[in-house]
DNA sequence: CTCATGTGTATGCATTTGCATTTATATACA
DNA sequence: TGTATATAAATGCAAATGCATACACATGAG
């Protein structure tokens, strides 16, 4: 068959990320906004950062930690930075490259969005799933990006 | 524990779900970019109002289907109404409500849309995984937004 | 060294999304 | 019946996203 058909099963599994997906991410970006907190992009990109730290990272590396598109990481970045939870400065090594740092004030935010996040996950993904479900589960997806 | 704590195999399963969809979602979509077709939303509504044929669907319906929000169908439906793919009818069972249905160019672009998707996703998804593991995948996503 | 090409990041503009609210009809119940 | 509440759908406005491009610096070939 010439353009590449994916078999039902194949399909039925994409037709279900995208909705499993979509249910989860509504959940979650619910429960944050209710608790008058930001989305759940500036967690992601804390937690990334907070984990570099001291060395902080380059735009392009949470981007692709994150697998998002340059110009939104690039204004993701804005926001955080004009929020005062992240920190700009220029590269010592690369002319064109900014280093980013998390700062104390988003280290406290992504402390105070965690149990939020936490429960959100656990009501979205947890509820359920068995914790082997969840290994599994895990395991497969990794399997969709992974890089080699 | 009160904010019900999930389980580390249960936040890498979510943190992965994010992960894989947004990798398989921007394959699809930057596939049908390039072929000049409109976007993965479209084909969505098309399908499920070409199994609902002739009948066709009320929006609510289809928004539910698609786990999609209720002003985002809305104006999903004006695009595809606007390019002459749908027919909005008044509903004459409900005064508040309408009918959708899909007209011959519905018919048509769904058609024209599905080799490229169809390629998409065996390259996001088929290539990845085992016919088996397909099926545990999907099993398993659809627990995450079954309905009981 | 110089030029062609590649990489990191930002940005103007159009489209889409999210939010809150509105409008209209339906339904339940006092 | 009349009124409160619920449901279907649209919409104005703000924010985020996508696209194409721009700009600055890096790197490699000659």
């Amino acid at each position: 068959m010439h353009p590449p058909a994916p078999s039902d099963a194949i399909v039925r599994a994409w037709v279900r990320l995208e909705r499993a997906h979509r249910a989860a991410q509504s959940t979650v970006e619910m429960r944050l906004k209710q608790a008058n907190l930001p989305p759940l992009a500036w967690y992601d990109a804390l937690l990334e950062l907070e984990r570099a730290d001291p060395a902080g990272l380059r735009p392009f590396e949470l981007q692709k930690e994150m697998l998002f598109a340059q110009y939104n990481l690039s204004r993701l970045v804005d926001r955080l930075e004009a929020a005062g939870h992240v920190l700009r400065s220029a590269s010592e090594e690369d002319g064109r490259g900014q280093v980013l740092t998390i700062t104390r004030s988003g280290r406290a935010l992504r402390q105070r969005m965690w149990p939020v996040y936490a429960a959100a996950i656990e009501a979205a993904v947890g509820s359920h799933l068995s914790e082997t479900d969840a290994l599994t589960l895990g395991e497969l997806l990794g399997r969709l990006y992974a890089k080699p």
